[in-house]
DNA sequence: TTTATTATTATACAAATGTATAATTAATTC
DNA sequence: GAATTAATTATACATTTGTATAATAATAAA
């Protein structure tokens, strides 16, 4: 590690710890408010760091954002791993208790990573666009392994399919506040993702009516 | 008609123009590019007036947005009842195809109301979660028809299967940059829909995946 | 036509914010 | 410990944008 270092340059822990601050204060910030709301100066100021620093390790905002962008995916792409990638046993009904017990658990708590994937798919840049397919592949290759698992004829295309799911998942993170504002809670207990995902669950399995 | 018109004040019809006008370029803006694009400025030049004259009108950029609140809550309630008003008849699958064609119809040309309510429905202030709400119960009774025309039994609380329904509404409205860029054509093509509400009207019946 | 009122514009101001630069401090190596 | 380089800050600048005000033009009533 050591033949690592160079020439007057300080231990890479320290700069690796600050950019980790600044991405996550942003992201914070994105989730919480939009990227509108992201400025430079408050992202220093929730790091304790000078607005010059910010700048320093990003050179600009869009490289701050794109740091964000980055972080995020990882972190979606793990979440996905964790609450979809085991395989699947028993009934459809157990696997559905399974994957909902799976989702309160890895959701709940990184909640923040979805709702600035959110933010982030209603961006209209390159970056936005290329993360987000990225994300459309990772439910894609869920939505058909649960077309074959459901041992149901593989459509075609399952474009829309996946679309619809990603229309589910994205939905109530980008109209939390109006759905906290009307059903009185927040959409993001663990209860109340457990009635949403039920409600879901047997859309997917059998309508939006049926019960 | 004469009657109406007060001491020093010109015909009503130009004040009620230029604020149709006003109304209109800003609804543009925030359709395509979210509120946070809305400047009185080029709200200003696309109606070719000064800067100072939307202010004369609106009194504030809060005002100009009220307006448009306002005006989108109408045009959107006006779709609803077209698409959703009449009284159905014919089996399900019959309904449902009339209810596409209809959306095709009404949605597809006034798409810009909804996608201002997709942005109206991201912020987080009092008058939005107001037309929201409004918004809500207005899908609320369309869902609950919907449940009893199917001959289901009624459900204790239809909150959630009305916010499926919200969220399979505005995604593709909130989402569009990414589903073009993804399906390489324009999500509100007459034909793009019809197969999107396809699928989607399947799912409502039969679940996500079955054929 | 004169007067009052509205419609409209031009201009300026202030706050927020991304960017840029130079100076200072801290850390590392020799 | 001196030299070097990175880390960090302070400060300034330019742009965008909502707001405010005063002046001018247009319109209608008398």
């Amino acid at each position: 590690m050591s033949h690592n270092r160079k020439v007057g340059r300080p231990k890479a822990n320290k700069q690796i710890d600050r950019c980790y601050d600044l991405v996550s204060a942003a992201i914070d910030i994105v989730a919480k408010r939009g990227f509108t709301s992201l400025n430079m100066r408050e992202v220093a100021i929730k790091a304790d760091v000078s607005l010059g620093l910010v700048r320093h390790y990003f050179g600009s905002k869009a490289g701050l954002i794109s740091a964000c962008d980055t972080a995020v995916e990882r972190e979606v792409a793990a979440i996905f791993a964790a609450v979809f990638g085991r395989s699947e046993t028993g009934s459809a009904e157990q696997q559905v208790e399974e994957m909902t017990q799976r989702l309160i658990a890895e959701v709940s708590p990184k909640i923040k990573y979805f709702q600035y994937l959110g933010q982030l798919a209603m961006r209209n840049d390159k970056p936005a666009r290329e993360s987000f397919a990225v994300y459309f592949e990772t439910v894609k290759v869920f939505v058909e392994r649960l077309d074959t698992v459901q041992q149901l004829p593989q459509q075609r295309d399952s474009t829309w399919a996946v679309f619809q799911f990603i229309f589910l998942q994205l939905g109530p993170v980008l109209l939390q506040p109006q759905i906290n504002s009307i059903i009185g809670r927040d959409t993001f207990e663990p209860e109340v993702i457990r009635a949403r995902v039920t409600s879901m669950s047997r859309m997917l399995t059998s309508g939006l009516l049926s019960a």
